[in-house]
DNA sequence: CATTTATGTCAGTCTTGTTGACATATCTCA
DNA sequence: TGAGATATGTCAACAAGACTGACATAAATG
């Protein structure tokens, strides 16, 4: 057992220290403490904040197990599944996408090159571009953690209604910057990430 | 400007290279490949682990920009976070939260603590207790990440129907391990991390 | 009094992000 | 054609935040 896990058994604390809650600038509950006269200023939806960090935590916790067995991290997941949902990415495009450094990309972008999960080309129209696609187990990987995941998203809507699934994604599109979100739609929808227009089914 | 932001202005890439996509392992948009005969095994839901990633990215930009100013990071964040919403948690509830070590934990409430943003007590009924609350300084800064955390959400629920709240909560709790969501309901009821019970309203 | 529990701490490692600087190939435009 | 802009690659250093293992102390509990 590791050592995350404390000596603890139970997942919620179980200790009855009824005296646990004599706060001192204490607070709690509804009270959102008055924030100046005239707008009542709602308080926050701290409902909705916590349940995005709890179901985040526990969404890239599935992935997080499988890539333990490749040596592989997050930062390696996400580029995987981004060219695995859109084969000849350049890296310019995925460094759009990751908001991460080129350096940081570059780190493990070479892993999933040398190790055989990744293949570059150059691109012919402009052979400065590096055209990223998956190969064969790279493509067996990206499925199978998307597998995991999309799974978690299944049992989700089975159980809490699949009535959900539109009013989930709205909410979520509605979350985003919203200079992003048309970006975000048709990158979602399958688009060319670099341009407007739908994707261009693979040429066999 | 950072290099984190290339040279390149767009915010989604403008390069019109018409080949990129003739993709190697080519695959694109709908198809999602046979796992099995028999059981068409339905594709992932990649609209929703997609906006989910790109969600939960802008839902924790906008605390970063103010935890910068403070020195702190997302792990202050946190810790500010759930000892403001429950004065009096307890270093084990934390670490139960938080799913972290308490190594971890450990390194940033030191800091928390010494700044002045966190005090510690030690518990009454069981003095190994040691029981965590804000400052008026660590309510203040709590305050103000909710702040802006809320405002996106108030925003999404604003632009996309009021309607969605309920939708999306239960969307989002279904999302959490199934064993979980019972003690992440009582902890976002304002219920006490450590029993069943609601809020005992801090004692005046 | 022995054991368990809650917490604190030292020391080292890993992943993943950052910055800054510089190199190379290729494209574009005047 | 040649000057610049663009796309990518790379070196080196650093920081945050997670991890592990080991050990220390105080307090509760039987």
């Amino acid at each position: 057992m590791t050592q995350a896990a404390r000596t603890r058994p139970a997942p919620i604390p179980d200790a009855a220290n009824e005296d646990a809650r004599e706060a001192g600038y204490a607070h709690a509950g509804t009270d959102q403490g008055e924030p100046a006269r005239g707008e009542p200023a709602e308080a926050p939806h701290y409902d909705l904040i916590e349940l995005l960090f709890f179901a985040y935590r526990d969404f890239v916790a599935d992935p997080d197990r499988i890539l333990a067995e490749y040596g592989f991290g997050r930062a390696h997941h996400r580029v995987l599944h981004f060219v695995d949902r859109h084969p000849g990415l350049t890296i310019a495009e995925l460094l759009d996408i990751l908001r991460i450094t080129k350096q940081s990309l570059n780190r493990v972008l070479k892993e999933l090159i040398e190790q055989g999960y990744i293949a570059q080309r150059t691109g012919t129209s402009d052979r400065r571009h590096r055209l990223l696609t998956c190969t064969p187990e790279g493509r067996a990987l990206a499925q199978r953690l998307a597998g995991v995941q999309g799974e978690r998203v299944r049992r989700a809507l089975a159980e809490a209604g699949p009535a959900l699934r539109d009013p989930a994604s709205r909410f979520l599109l509605a979350m985003i910057e919203p200079g992003e979100r048309a970006g975000v739609s048709r990158l979602i929808a399958g688009g060319d990430p670099a341009r407007g227009d739908p994707a261009p089914e693979a040429t066999p």
